[in-house]
DNA sequence: ACGCTAGGAGAACGATGGTTCTCAAGTAGG
DNA sequence: CCTACTTGAGAACCATCGTTCTCCTAGCGT
C-alpha cells in the first residue's frame, strides 16, 4: 500500500497527487487510510523514511559487492546509472520532496537532511577504505547529487559515466 | 513586481504561494496581473526565464573577472560559496521548480533544461579556456550542481569549499 | 461641474483536495 | 437467526486557490 503512495508521489511530486488517488490505485479505503496515517503530512514522512531504507539498502547491497575498494566506490556510479536508466526514473525523491515542501514543512526538511546525511557518511565509508580521506568522500557524495539531479534533468544516464571518471580521477592511485 | 512573485516563489515553492499573495506583496492588483500573464503558469515561466538571465548574468560578471583561465572556473565556485551564505538560500530555483512542477508542467521542465544546458556550456566554455576537455566541463558541472543542493539541504556553504577543492584535482596542472 | 473611462480592492465563483461522516454490508459470537 | 462490531464505498464538508466579476473611486477632457 505504501508502494502505491510511492510510486504516486516519486512520479508527480507530493502535491500533484491526492488522497482519493492514493485510496483508488492503493485499493486501501480512506477511513484505513486515515487510521494508518493521520494526515497527509504522517503519509509522506512515512514514505520519505521507507523509500530512505530501501533506497540504500538496495545501493549497499550493489556496491559492496566487489572485494577492492576502489571497485566498490565505482560501483556507486554504475549503480546510479542503472537507476537512471529506469523509465520512470525522475531524479532523487528527496530532492524533490525537499523544493516542493522543505521550506513549509519541517518534518520533511528534517527527514531529507537525515537521508542525504546518511548518504554522505555511506561515501566517506567508502573513500576512507579506498585510501581516502573523510573529504574524498564528501567530494564524491558532490559528484553523485550533481549526477542525480543533471540526470533527471536532461533525461539522460550519462552523467553517471561522467561522475564515474572524475571520482576516478580523484581516487588516490593504486598503491 | 516580477521580483515578488520570484521572491515568494522560490522561498517557498511555487504551489505554496497563491497569486492573492503575490498580489499584496507586489502590490499590483489582480486585474493587472492577469492581463500581464493570463495564467499562474505564465507568471512562473516568467519567474524562471528571469532569474536564469539574472543568475547567470551574475555568475558570469564575478567569474570572468580573473585573466587566468584556471582562476576563472575556481571563480565559479566562489561565486557558489558567497551564494550559499546568503540568508535566503534555499537551492536552485529551477531544480526545486523541476521536482515541484517539471513533470506536470511540460513548459517548466523546458525551461528548467535549457537553464541547466546555459549553465553547462559556460562551464565547457572556461574548461576548454584552461585547457582541459569537454568532458571537464561536465565534471565541473556535476560538482556545481551537487554542491548547491547538498548546500541547500545541509544549510551550511561548506559544499562550495569541496567542490572547489575537487575542482582543482581535475583541472590540468599548470602547464 | 459633469460624464466618462481606467484601475484597483475585494467579493464571488468554480474546482480541487484534505478530512470526516453516513450508511449499508459483512462477520463473529451467542 | 439475531445482534454488535468492524469495514469499505462514497458522499459530504470545509478550506484553499486560480480566475473572473462587481462596484467604487479618481482623474480628465470639455
Amino acid at each position: 500500500m505504501l508502494d502505491a503512495a510511492e510510486a504516486l508521489f516519486y512520479a508527480r511530486g507530493v502535491q500533484n497527487v491526492g488522497m482519493d488517488e492514493v485510496r483508488t490505485t492503493s485499493g486501501v479505503s480512506l477511513k484505513r487510510l486515515y487510521q494508518l496515517f493521520p494526515s497527509k503530512g504522517d503519509l509522506v514522512e512515512a514514505y520519505l523514511r521507507r523509500r530512505d531504507t530501501t533506497w540504500r539498502q538496495d545501493l549497499t547491497r550493489f556496491a559492496d559487492a566487489p572485494e577492492d575498494p576502489r571497485e566498490r566506490v565505482l560501483a556507486v556510479f554504475d549503480w546510479l546509472e542503472q537507476w537512471f536508466a529506469q523509465p520512470d526514473f525522475r531524479g532523487c525523491a528527496f530532492i524533490n520532496a525537499f523544493g516542493e515542501l522543505g521550506a513549509t514543512a519541517p518534518a520533511v526538511a528534517d527527514a531529507v537532511a537525515e537521508h542525504k546525511a546518511a548518504f554522505r557518511h555511506y561515501l566517506a565509508g567508502l573513500a576512507t577504505a579506498a585510501g581516502g580521506t573523510a573529504a574524498l568522500g564528501e567530494q564524491l557524495a558532490l559528484l553523485a547529487e550533481g549526477a542525480i539531479t543533471t540526470a533527471a534533468i536532461s533525461g539522460t544516464p550519462a552523467p553517471a559515466r561522467q561522475a564515474r571518471t572524475a571520482a576516478q580521477a580523484l581516487l588516490p592511485h593504486r598503491a
